[in-house]
DNA sequence: ATAAAATGTTGATCTGCACCAAGATTTTCT
DNA sequence: AGAAAATCTTGGTGCAGATCAACATTTTAT
């Protein structure tokens, strides 16, 4: 994803506005329309559906990666989803009216996004594939490879419900599997 | 997402070019990297991924929506998947040297991309938490409801593939359900 | 520092659905 | 039209993993 021009940069720079969310604090609210795009100077944060009763963690955004609910954002239509802060969080937000006079001015940015998009579509097709074909145990050893680091950095109930199984059987999982 | 002006219209029309496939015949293969945009004007295709011996099949594409493997095409890297002819096709098609510069070209047909893109990323999120959260039953349920037609039109034992379910608990959900 | 809340562990059941296999039906090809 | 291939149906069986529940541990808040 090539860099973009200094003049580009420098646009898209002043843009962003800081915010900070509690721990727990919901950042939106499924049903609305995300009004931002936000990127993460601190914290973890993880988007999530309600099913009935069941909640449905469809990914994390850590330090250092962009956040916010990007469909919703980008088509600016309501979201099935909320986003939460699950650590004290530190972010930069930017608003759609900033976000859609970039992409319209500068072809570059405009790019830019297209091609992170794609980068998004491309990892969710990914484990998109993992949940129809692996078992709760290929699940489970594949996020131990890909990202070994979360099992400290996010409770494990959250972990169990992004790999659609059980927190009790995550536990298991845990002790047999690593021996 | 909004009409493109005239200009860019015709630009885009001047790249397509018509190929054929039979059915059955793998357009795609995983591994390679995709080449061309496809637009189907005739037959209904397959998007799966090999997992071991399984199949995890990830989306369908018919008569009048875009087809190939599009994050492989926008990023032009190898793909995980195969895209197969389920019907004998009759598509269009643009190579990846077009279309690269037509974006390049045209602003207005590069956002237009971003934004088909980004539907698509919507509607594979909305996948996504169904597979999370539903049981077999009512992942058949809700693909009664959302695209009835299908049962006509795609053998059974690719739609319990795109579920994530075996092919003889679909057959037995067909005559459960429904009475 | 301590209480309270949240999260994790572990064992005992129970069940939805995968798996297997044989026969019936439908579709495809020549 | 007829043979061959592909797909669908249906019953029986087994197990991975959900569910339940009680206790242990860790984390958060005051």
């Amino acid at each position: 994803m090539m860099p973009l021009p200094d003049h580009e940069w420098e646009a898209l720079a002043a843009c962003w506005h800081p915010v900070q969310f509690k721990r727990k604090e919901v950042i939106t609210v499924a049903g609305e329309v995300e009004k931002y795009l936000y990127f993460v100077n601190a914290g973890v944060q993880r988007l999530f559906c309600l099913e009935g009763d069941k909640e449905a963690t469809l990914l994390f955004t850590y330090t250092g990666s962009f956040s916010g609910i990007m469909d919703s954002f980008q088509l600016q239509q309501p979201s099935s989803a909320y986003l939460e802060a699950l650590t004290a969080s530190d972010m930069l937000r930017m608003s759609y009216t900033d976000f859609d006079r970039l992409t319209l001015q500068y072809p570059t940015i405009e790019r830019w996004v297209r091609l992170g998009t794609v980068a998004a579509l491309s990892g969710l097709l990914e484990r998109h594939k993992e949940l129809l074909s692996f078992t709760a145990e290929q699940k489970f050893r594949k996020l131990l490879t890909r990202s070994p680091h979360v099992l400290q950095l996010i409770p494990h109930k959250y972990l169990a419900s992004y790999l659609g199984i059980d927190p009790a059987t995550f536990s298991k999982l845990l002790s047999t599997v690593k021996l």
